[in-house]
DNA sequence: TTGACATATTCCTAAATAGGCATATATTTC
DNA sequence: GAAATATATGCCTATTTAGGAATATGTCAA
């Protein structure tokens, strides 16, 4: 097995730098057109679509077709999940760093010795 | 070819859920044996292993050996260029969407009368 | 209709990879 | 040393997937 998120995961969707950088042509908010990612990202035609509807299929980007083109924009809640995890461990990297840092090993070592080592069990939890 | 990353991208390695979910083991900050993962994941221990190795590859956990264990730890900071990349974005969840979508939608509007297409349309979805 | 242009889709191949299973490699305890 | 425990690694298979090339589809213009 490969990846065994579901496929339109937004993890995974903009885990592909090539989609990242698709987000970053649209991140101004507006439409545009395929033609023009490619441009942009000089990448071919065929690789920017298949970008482009894996996005889609992600919640990432939303299509519109006008006249012959088919405008892609961006659908920036969708990033939002992702945001929202992230920003989970936002404070690990502030200030309080240290506080946090020096109570868990404190604990840690706590738990280990009095709990860990001792040869006389499997499994437990 | 297959994910072009940087095997050892965090983008890459926070993408599988059960990589996410290891991290979520670890969030507490405090060292933890593999087996303790295990028993909490309900998870093979050879798997475990791996998405720890991937992890560690990532940057996102040190290892340190403690006896006959290998303590696991989040390296919290790992997930900032994450955060980083999806706090730009924030602003358009946020009180401004309004604002920002409007403008965006003028601007487009201008950009496809004047330079690609007539304004008639088709199918929309 | 014909042709030009925009985009998607299909087929292909090479690579990645999650997880199962078996086994190797410590490390501790007896 | 031998057994038990903790962890890593190797092999295997099924599945995913990025991108290339060719082609299909759709739309507009003359």
């Amino acid at each position: 097995m490969t990846r065994s998120a579901h496929p339109a995961d937004v993890f995974t969707a903009i885990a592909e730098p090539r989609r990242r950088e698709v987000i970053a042509v649209l991140s101004d908010g507006r439409d545009h057109a395929v033609n023009e990612i490619v441009v942009r990202m000089k990448m071919a035609q065929p690789a920017v679509s298949k970008h482009l509807g894996a996005l889609r299929k992600a919640g990432v980007v939303t299509v519109v077709k006008r006249g012959q083109h088919r405008m892609y924009r961006l659908k920036a809640e969708s990033l939002k999940p992702v945001h929202d995890w992230v920003k989970f461990f936002e404070r690990y990297w502030t200030h309080q760093v240290d506080q946090i840092k020096q109570r868990a090993e404190r604990k840690a070592f706590e738990r280990i010795t009095r709990s860990v080592d001792p040869p006389n069990k499997k499994k437990e939890e």
